[in-house]
DNA sequence: TGGCTTATTTTGACACTGTCAAGATTATTC
DNA sequence: GAATAATCTTGACAGTGTCAAAATAAGCCA
């Protein structure tokens, strides 16, 4: 016995945590109950409802942490010049990050939080500011080879907006090959770029 | 009394369609429970599973009508010259139908049916055959207009998983604001039209 | 140390869900 | 009219999120 069952747990709060986000990624988010959890944490039923004030308090912050993780890629990825190859790899990175954590994926801009549910503050805050990071980086790598009537944040949202139409066509299960994916996802890369005023590294 | 109780119903089988269109409409798809649609169809809880196996066929059954409905829409303006115009006001519609039933469209395309449930034969005809026509159209629009090395089935997967994903943010409750959906759909038709070769009527 | 307060956990309960089994009732068919 | 099939009902079961009240442990102040 690696820890005698105590009355207090002493670390529930990581542990229901780390938990969900195993039962998330085993049984889906329609999987993932709160019983199931206390159970896996080895506590009773009513255990988590002292560090979460419900469900949807628990999956905000799964969800929040997730985008931490977003964000963070979207840093590393978005960065330099703005030649098709660097971002056809950031697309190609975000569509990784959603087909290999589906789950979180759908946590994250899923209709369980934003629409049936309650969107945390603190959510609200990592995911408006993933997007300002994702328009803000994207601005600077288009500078200056958009069109004089053409804002760039509208771009931005444009091509997150396919990005995630195709994240979501695939997490859903409507698409299922990932190679297809990837080849629609270049196609809209190519189009975009063949839009652009040429510039000298093309 | 319009109608005595009798035991038999006589139509309960496309009542229950009716009345669960409603729900959907007025509860959300996931304030639609199999013994609410009973009670409104006034009948006892076990009475649908004589005219739908489970729930899973009566949703499927529900995104079947719809999609036939998108079909019809898809046919009706996705049709003519292949101006930027009528491919707008193409997009606008398919917003429209989107927002102004999004249960339905999250019935259509949500993971519901196609992740956690069991898509219907019918209804995997049904959806196939609704993106097959789209493809189709906008292939005969923009024929002779795309570069040589360019796949028109690839466009037409990416210009739909951006319409789709665009439609999703609505739904799903991350955009909220209508009127910011149509300026970027207009953005993301502007550039498809701008990576074109010109043509004489443009 | 002792006692009080607070944090944490448990058991019991409630309303809700989808769905199965067995029986009751009506319609259909020969 | 009798047998068969279709239709509908009641009863039951396991599962869900969550509230209330009681039990237990930890922290703190004297």
């Amino acid at each position: 016995m690696s820890r005698p069952a105590r009355y207090h747990h002493g670390d529930l709060h990581s542990t229901l945590l780390r938990e969900a986000n195993r039962l998330l990624d085993e049984d889906g988010i329609d999987g993932l109950s709160l019983r199931k959890l206390a159970e896996r944490a080895g506590v009773s039923r009513t255990a988590p409802y002292h560090h979460f004030r419900d469900k949807n308090a628990l999956l905000c912050a799964l969800a929040t942490q997730a985008f931490s993780q977003l964000d963070e890629m979207i840093a590393r990825q978005l960065q330099g010049d703005g030649s098709r190859e660097r971002i056809q790899h950031f697309v190609s990175e975000y569509l990784r990050f959603a087909t290999e954590h589906p789950e979180q994926y759908e946590l994250m801009f899923g209709r369980t939080i934003w629409k049936s549910g309650d969107p945390t503050d603190e959510l609200k805050a990592v995911a408006y500011r993933s997007f300002r990071h994702y328009a803000e980086r994207l601005g600077s790598q288009l500078q200056g080879r958009l069109p004089a009537d053409t804002d760039p944040l509208r771009v931005a949202q444009a091509s997150w907006a396919t990005i995630h139409g195709l994240c979501r066509l695939v997490i859903d299960g409507i698409y299922v090959n990932r190679d297809d994916m990837e080849a629609v996802s270049q196609q809209a890369v190519a189009l975009i770029m063949a839009a652009l005023k040429p510039v000298k590294n093309d």
